[in-house]
DNA sequence: TCCTCACGGGG
DNA sequence: GTGTACGTGAGGA
């Protein structure tokens, strides 16, 4: 017998049991093994149930069998059903494919979670749980015991070796035509790998991998590309390359698909997930704003492997987390709802129409503006008022009822979405006084990180009630939750108003309010009466200097609700719907529009406003002088944009058309979903393919469109200056640029600069905590 | 002027 | 392994 401890690494079904790695304080990987018995459950007619036991027993499949009673969420009562407790990991997916299409009129339940899934929750542990192992001579756990917590705020992380691989050069989709040598980086050391002889490359990275035994594998487009290539090369030679730690398992690619969520169609690539290892690509990786200690957060909260969650959405993240409450409490989980798409209903369309209060903002710049927010409204309204699939329409609780629709909802039990997402909401609420209080910047950043991945998930879960292909999904739910938002939101209108504010605007959880002269001891009041009022915590957002809530650009007289910007008393700009705020804006255009707001955030009246024009104007002459001079990287300059459809289905004849045209002419294969990347060449050229360049077939020499980038530049200037009376022409005649129409060509300018890498991943914060 | 196309919000 | 619907703006036809 032998006592390990250390971090869970990876679980995955192997042989007849789990594989399970720990990683130990000294950064030393252990192989243990374990038993895993998962178990689904078939509820239907005595008699179908009979012949499912025939089935099973006759085909000598490895299972045992039991009548139980389980309580169904959804019925809201105790069924008898039969319990398959299956013996091998390896064959759960297989033998409930088996069951639910032998006997289509049977119901299953619990019967979609992963191996690894069913392993956290039956151990009581999750992804980097500290935990203790004792195991026998044949590494075989015995026993497995944690103190930690997936509600611990502070947790250490194990040491992890790191290794980056990639190809060198701009991080340009390869599989749109980039090429470079490959570059593998670790112990602080980059080695390239160029050779003639594909052998000699496989050799090379076969050492690198054996000498480093990295625990995490960080690439870019490993996923889509250099994995499967190298794998593909070395089995052309018949070579081993020991990308899985478990060297019995042969990696195994997940195709490519293609799903439609959003309202637009997601392109996936294909995966490379390892056993026994990590592989990350970040260009295939969801890390938002929170980076590696975020991913890291989540997938201790959510219960799923980290390779799964950097892949996927924090809508999986949700529904794996209900799923864990609703296993905890020993419920039956629905099997997964398949139903085929279909149009929305009349009555869908009515209530997507009544969604959050959207006003119509008072155009033009404000001063002394406060904002008072709903903190994570949706999320907190579904734990306060017990919002639930299974708690709406209660028919024991007809006297609790959501406003204007009149559901009735239970108050004898909490639901699974309240029951998952209270200590969620408690965390996350923590994190963030945490950060206040956190003593170094480092640490802050660390809290800042753990709090935003805490936010995707809430944000995503009002999404998933009303997603209706979700586990715990249901249209009422979401309704009677955007009800009580109304009702909240109004009441604090009413309640804002009668105190003398004027409310400038407002938007499903926020107001906008000022009033002549207010001491700061009114706001205060304010909260505690709104609070009062709505049983929902609201928090004074910030005060602002000044805010500025944009005309239409369509129609002058109206203002649009989504687009404004301002800065805070403590010099903070908050901005929302403009050109920066948009992923299908070039870098140097953000970059821009970022640095004349920096610019303005300093003025505090609106004399000091209309003093910084000049200095605004100086900025944006700058960049349009290092655009002519053509000093701008293509990095800076590219276009990105998601495409909606097939090349070939362009109807128009647009940049991103002619674009994804030229690349599929040139052989790739490019799927709905896919992004492209673009430099405009020359946007008024009479031969359309002449126009636009994709990324990985510019070089210098075509050279980039002056005219056409300066016109991006002075619209997006606009857009922050037009409040303050500086419009387009002003502009144009100001910044000695001609106007668009008339013009008689575009100048090209051959850029000069560069091009250096930006800094490959953020690893820092994480570092520090575990050396603590 | 209409149609096509792509994007955001949330904290 | 997948949140919805709508409003906004840009640009081609």
């Amino acid at each position: 017998m032998r006592r390990i401890t250390g971090w869970l690494f990876d679980v995955y079904a192997f042989g007849d049991g789990v594989s399970v790695w720990l990683i130990d304080a000294e950064g030393a990987a252990h192989h243990l093994h374990d038993t895993l018995h998962p178990t689904f459950f078939v509820h239907g007619a005595p008699a179908d149930l009979r012949r499912v036991c025939e089935w099973l027993t006759r085909a000598r499949l490895p299972v045992r069998l039991a009548r139980v009673e389980r309580y169904d969420v959804f019925a809201r009562r105790q069924m008898v059903v039969l319990q398959v407790a299956v013996q091998i990991p390896t064959l759960f997916a297989t033998l409930v494919h088996r069951v639910a299409t032998t006997f289509p009129m049977l119901d299953l339940f619990t019967a979609d979670l992963s191996i690894a899934q069913v392993y956290f929750f039956e151990r009581g542990v999750f992804p980097l749980a500290f935990c203790e192992a004792i195991v026998n001579d044949a590494n075989l756990i015995v026993a497995m015991n944690t103190n930690d917590s997936r509600w611990a705020l502070e947790y250490r992380l194990p040491p992890l070796r790191v290794m980056v691989l990639q190809m060198e050069g701009e991080h340009l989709n390869p599989n749109h035509g980039h090429r470079g040598a490959l570059e593998i980086t670790y112990e602080d050391r980059t080695y390239g790998i160029s050779a003639d002889d594909p052998r000699e490359i496989i050799a090379r990275v076969r050492a690198y991998l054996e000498r480093g035994d990295p625990d995490l594998i960080i690439t870019r487009w490993g996923d889509s590309f250099i994995l499967p290539q190298l794998l593909q090369l070395a089995r052309r030679y018949g070579l081993a390359l020991p990308f899985n730690r478990d060297a019995r398992i042969a990696p195994r690619p997940r195709p490519a698909r293609s799903y439609f969520s959003y309202g637009r169609i997601i392109f996936k690539t294909m995966t490379h997930t390892l056993c026994g290892r990590w592989h990350i690509d970040l260009e295939n990786a969801s890390l938002l704003d929170y980076g590696l200690d975020g991913a890291f957060e989540l997938a201790r909260l959510t219960q799923q492997p980290v390779q799964q969650t950097v892949r996927t959405s924090t809508g999986t993240g949700i529904n794996a987390m209900e799923l864990a409450t609703a296993y905890a409490h020993g419920y039956l989980i629905p099997y997964r709802k398949r139903e085929p798409e279909e149009f929305k209903s009349a009555r869908a369309l009515m209530i997507a129409d009544k969604g959050g209060l959207t006003y119509q903002p008072i155009a033009g710049i404000h001063h002394d503006v406060a904002e008072l927010d709903f903190g994570s409204m949706y999320p907190t309204i579904m734990a306060r008022f017990n919002v639930s699939p299974e708690t709406i329409h209660c028919e024991c609780c007809l006297d609790s009822r959501a406003p204007e629709l009149g559901y009735s909802i239970c108050r004898k039990q909490r639901g699974v979405v309240p029951d998952t997402l209270a200590p969620l909401i408690e965390k996350r609420f923590a994190y963030k006084r945490a950060k206040k209080d956190a003593p170094d910047a480092e640490r802050k950043e660390w809290y800042r990180r753990l709090a935003s991945a805490h936010k995707w998930l809430l944000v995503t879960c009002f999404g998933y009630l009303g997603y209706k292909n979700a586990r715990f999904g249901k249209i009422e739910a979401h309704e009677a939750v955007t009800a009580y938002g109304r009702e909240a939101l109004l009441r604090a209108k009413d309640i804002v108003e009668q105190r003398g504010f004027r409310v400038l605007h407002a938007l499903t959880d926020s107001l906008w309010i000022h009033k002549r002269k207010t001491q700061d001891v009114e706001y205060t009041e304010l909260v505690a009466a709104i609070e009062r009022a709505t049983n929902l915590p609201i928090e004074l957002e910030g005060i602002y200097k000044w805010v500025a809530f944009l005309a239409s650009r369509v129609d002058a007289h109206n203002a649009v609700p989504h687009r404004y910007f301002g800065a805070t008393r403590d010099g903070e700009l908050k901005i929302r719907g403009i050109e920066l705020r948009r992923r299908d804006t070039p870098e140097f255009i953000k970059q821009a529009q970022q640095a004349i707001l920096d610019e303005l955030a300093r003025a505090n009246t609106r004399v000091e406003l209309i003093a910084a024009l000049p200095r605004v104007l100086q900025i944006a002459a700058e960049y349009v002088d290092r655009l002519r001079v053509g000093q701008v990287a293509l990095r800076d300059l590219a276009m990105t944009y998601c495409l909606s459809r097939e090349p070939s289905a362009y109807q128009m004849n647009t940049l991103n058309a002619i674009v994804a045209r030229e690349l599929a002419g040139r052989g790739v294969n490019l799927q709905p979903g896919e992004a492209i990347r673009y430099i405009i060449t020359d946007n008024a050229a009479r031969v359309s393919s002449d126009r636009a360049r994709a990324a990985e077939f510019w070089d210098g020499a075509w050279g980039y469109d002056v005219a056409r980038y300066t016109e991006l530049l002075v619209r997006a200037v606009e857009t922050i200056t037009q409040p303050l009376g500086l419009d387009a022409p002003a502009l144009r005649a100001a910044l000695a640029c001609e106007h668009p129409n008339g013009q008689p060509r575009a100048r090209l300018v051959t850029p000069i600069a560069p091009m250096a890498f930006g800094p490959l991943f953020e690893f820092a914060a994480s570092k520090s905590i575990q050396q603590k």
